[in-house]
DNA sequence: TGCCAGGCCCTCTTTAGGGCCTT
């Protein structure tokens, strides 16, 4: 598969549009099925973490104090991550943060995100959950390290997309995994990706 | 004062409701 950027971000709750901001973003460069590059970074918004996050995530008030603006994190991970397409589990979430933590230095999302869990439900539809913990532990992946922390969440994000790029071409025949692939796949109806892969594979 | 995310996806659906997933 082509290179494409897992991200995740941890955060002080669920909504940008409600005043939440970024606490962690972490971001790894997945290139035929193997980690190339990592980038990781806490990060200080200048807002207070509520206890029930920071029991979630192990990331306290006193870390963020002590760590760099989210302005130069973010202009960091961007120059780290370039032009390279995005990866997320559940990335509609992670996209609303990138875009908002984004707007506030001036900068715009230069690339489309694909999301792993929108293919998890396509293509691992027996999963009995499809949390990314879930996922990893179902697809007997590797554990990177703590749950919600960005890095060990990017990496097993990571994971899951190279098990189903592989899943693609041991049930589908599919050689070449691109990220517009990934991203037609997500958008198609559940009940017609088997119909919608057949198809592909027949135009290639 | 009271409220507080939002998109996906299923179903006892489409003039709707509720669970899942992210922190």
């Amino acid at each position: 598969m082509e290179v494409v950027a897992v991200i995740d971000f941890e955060t002080t709750g669920l909504s940008p549009a409600q005043g939440d901001r970024a606490t962690e973003i972490a971001a790894v460069l997945l290139e035929n099925g193997k980690i190339v590059d990592r980038y990781q970074s806490l990060m200080n918004a200048g807002v207070r973490i509520p206890s029930f996050i920071e029991g979630l995530t192990g990331i306290s008030n006193a870390m963020i104090r002590q760590a760099p603006s989210a302005a130069d994190v973010m202009r960091e991970v961007t120059d780290f991550v370039g032009d390279i397409p995005l990866v997320a589990h559940n990335a509609s979430f992670d996209c609303k943060f990138w875009d908002a933590e984004l707007q506030r230095i001036n900068r715009t999302r230069r690339q489309e995100f694909a999301c792993s869990l929108l293919l998890s439900r396509r293509l691992l539809p027996h999963a009995p959950s499809h949390k990314l913990g879930a996922l990893v532990e179902f697809a007997n992946l590797p554990v990177a390290g703590r749950a919600h922390r960005a890095l060990a969440d990017a990496e097993m994000a990571a994971s899951l997309l190279s098990h189903l790029a592989e899943e693609l071409r041991r049930k589908f025949g599919i050689g070449q995994v691109t990220h517009e692939l990934l991203r037609k796949i997500q958008g198609v109806p559940k009940a017609k990706v088997e119909q919608a892969l057949a198809k592909h594979q027949q135009s290639q």
